[in-house]
DNA sequence: GTCTATAGAACGATAGAC
DNA sequence: GTCTATCGTTCTATAGAC
């Protein structure tokens, strides 16, 4: 039972695992997707998850774990970066907004271009109603929360703590809502462009989130 | 096979089933919530939802129609007030969130206040990947986003066709978001208000979407 | 219309051979 | 580390008594 060997010598496997759950999971959602799709689609034994990881539960949170940690630490990286470049100077909110939400869409952890499977997993995996879900979103979401109302308190310091709240809130869920409607979006656009423009969106999104936060 | 008797003589059971698959649904999702959940709760025998239903994809459709149709059609009755009011002049954008997102908030189908089971219901609804949802988000969100465009486009004559469609997009992801995010807003609130206060919420929901739709 | 009882299928997990 | 085979559980759906 390796309980967490990060590289071993021959993990195919395991990566195989993890590549279809990303996406089966982002698809279907934790209930639905079933270690059968996963086993099929990744060509290996119903009996290797189980080795692998433990439980479908286990599995499912490592998925999210090494996919979200990475993202997080991009962002952060890049707040620091707009905190040093603006000096005693608050950061413009739609600088902030552009280094929370930009590192989940232009990441697909190989720096080749956006990922659709991991951009939705991650909005599944905030919306998920499992249980096993809930110490998650604390321990991913507290440190960074707390850092970017800081940084917006700075650069919105005529807002109430309790109105700097509700916005920030405001934005997180537009940056949710965007990774998982798909069929909203398909039916405003009225099949035109079914292949989505993440350039376009992110910069949508980063302009939106700044306006409706900051406005008087 | 009762197949549409809206109101037969006694459907008490009928509106138990459906009352409890209300809250069970949104609380779970489609698969996370269990046929035996819905009657052990509701009182009933397992039995009575097909007899009532058919089956529970029928259950939960049927559910979801009931609540959607009413808030759609309160939600066009006051764009045309708002239309009727402003004569030949466009409607503020601001008021045209307020007749879109607001009957969601409000209404409890009895006028006595805001129904957090059916708020989240209709989030789920829009975020749930299950195969048998596609065909109804057409169905309930064509008409509406037709004419919510159109008026849009009137109040913001300076934007294109396909900026007014993102916009929206990210309008109804902010809605859709603040209605099943709970677990963000208590990591924001640190434990403070438990209870949600939607009148704040729908407040600060119309003010953030009219900013950012409209923003130059 | 409401019940009991159960069919029939799928699931997560694991034991044990190789 | 990978496989086959299967256990035990849980689910939706339905048949049939009342």
């Amino acid at each position: 039972m390796p309980t967490s060997p990060r590289s071993t010598a021959s993990d195919k496997t395991r990566q195989q695992i993890i590549h279809v759950t990303e996406r089966l999971f982002a698809e279907k959602g934790f209930r639905a997707m079933t270690l059968r799709d996963v086993t099929r689609d990744a060509k290996v034994n119903l009996a290797a998850v189980n080795y692998h990881f433990g439980s479908k539960s286990k599995l499912i949170r490592e998925v999210i774990r090494d996919r979200i940690e990475p993202i997080n630490i991009e962002r952060l990286s890049r707040l620091d970066d707009l905190i040093e470049l603006h000096g005693a100077e608050p950061v413009p909110v739609a600088s902030i907004f552009d280094s929370l939400f930009r590192p989940l869409f232009e990441s697909d952890g190989k720096g080749t271009g956006p990922n659709p499977a991991l951009i939705q997993m991650i909005g599944r995996a905030f919306t998920e109603p499992a249980d096993f879900m809930r110490g998650m979103h604390r321990d991913f979401f507290k440190e960074l929360s707390a850092r970017y109302l800081f940084e917006l308190k700075r650069s919105c310091p005529e807002l109430s703590e309790e109105t700097l709240r509700y916005r920030f809130f405001l934005s997180i869920s537009t940056m949710l809502g965007a990774t998982i409607d798909q069929v909203i979006l398909e039916n405003l656009s009225n099949g035109k462009s079914k292949q989505r423009n993440y350039d376009r969106l992110v910069s949508e999104l980063i302009a939106y989130a700044a306006a409706g936060f900051a406005h008087s």
